[in-house]
DNA sequence: ATAAAATGTTAGATGCCTCTAATATTTTAA
DNA sequence: TTAAAATATTAGAGGCATCTAACATTTTAT
């Protein structure tokens, strides 16, 4: 294993990666708000230890055994942040912070405790998908809000966010993981949405937000 | 909060200080397993910041300061220690290693929630008092198991090491906190104990293990 | 009072991780 | 095809935490 902050290069690079197929120097930099040369150096090291390949100006790109440890942090990251809500009761929107740093926790027993503790979950309580400790991790295929029509419901999976304020956000319209609702109304002209809640109440969501909200098509009968 | 190396420092002076008064730069560098000069440049940074007060030849004292901070990290240490036993399961030789990494994190609501779901405890795995969150400890006084004469009735309270091999030990021998024990020799020519145990077996203790732990006299009625 | 033992310091270096300032290369767009 | 924009590197430095080698001071025991 690698110092914390080589962890979090690691981390920080498939997270990149996932989002925009090439990891640049400059991205890195602003993602880990370090500066560029720091990155620069960094990124020698890492190759130098075979975690990553790297080209100037193509990107950076975990080799197998980077993504093997990438994956290892992000399965304690989230099994950590479910530990934290299921088994201590903390909510979903403080999690992340602690689980920032519990994910550099060395130790098998403590992570195969939390895991039989939580029958091996499949997912985090953002609706993250847990990697298996073999690091295979299984991405669905993901609607977002913006994208369903007027009209129809659906189930609420997952976020893109677990930072506190996008929570706290949601906490205080009332939605959480797991509630169905109804688009009631698409605003042309901002791109905000109103939504039929199981509570009853409609609820308003701006592009930004709706944006980040992943759902399931609720299965229609006729 | 200082660094987790820095942690590290003042609770082995802290640790040190409990048990020998003093505590020489020669000492702390055998304890914490560094080199003389590397322990010297840390303590005068941590003069500096003023959380130790240092004369040379004289030993390094912790300041209010820097006695707050100690006690807060063991706070941490055997909160977590004893979580890992009572809501995770983990056995009491097994928990120590993963403290060392537990205290370090720095989330109140965390060990809020440890101290919530573990009742305000008073006591860790090895019977070592938890101090509150003011810092105020319980030092109770001790007797060790090698100073009970023969005949007499005791009952288990803490014991001073928490190192795995120890804790293996004892665990083999049958041994927990708890435990009510009977004297029922003391070998003059090599300081070694015969108990009566509960599970009526005879359970023989060398010196050294015999004094590390820690007793409480049954009150005897007569 | 002196020598021995215990305790501590300085100098100089290294690895990790970061920075600013200056410069360089590659890609892209006009 | 050249200029602009994007991307990256080098040089030189500093803080933290550690080391080895050499030297120094204080305490203690004779
Ligand atoms: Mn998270
Ligand atoms: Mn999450
Ligand atoms: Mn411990
Ligand atoms: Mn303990």
């Amino acid at each position: 294993m690698g110092s914390l902050t080589e962890e979090n290069y690691i981390k920080s690079i498939y997270a990149l990666s996932e989002a925009t197929g090439e990891v640049y120097v400059s991205e890195l930099a602003k993602k880990l708000d370090v500066k560029l040369p720091s990155v620069n150096s960094m990124v020698k090291r890492l190759a130098t230890k075979k975690l990553v390949a790297y080209a100037p100006y193509k990107g950076i790109k975990l080799t197998e055994k980077g993504k093997k440890e990438a994956l290892a942090i992000i399965r304690k990251h989230r099994l950590a942040e479910l530990f934290l809500v299921k088994v201590m009761g903390l909510g979903w929107e403080e999690v992340h912070d602690i689980a920032e740093q519990l994910e550099h926790v060395n130790s098998s027993r403590f992570y195969e405790r939390i895991d039989e503790l939580l029958n091996s979950p499949k997912f985090d309580p953002h609706g993250e998908p847990i990697p298996d400790s073999n690091g295979k991790i299984h991405t669905q295929k993901r609607t977002s809000l913006i994208d369903l029509a007027e009209g129809l419901t659906a189930t609420i999976t997952a976020v893109t966010e677990d930072e506190k304020s996008f929570l706290d956000h949601l906490n205080a319209k009332g939605l959480q993981i797991g509630d169905a609702v109804t688009i009631k109304k698409r605003e042309l002209f901002d791109g905000s949405i109103t939504l039929q809640h199981k509570s009853k109440k409609e609820i308003l969501l701006t592009h930004q937000v709706a944006e980040r909200i992943w759902v399931e098509m609720t299965v229609t009968r006729s």
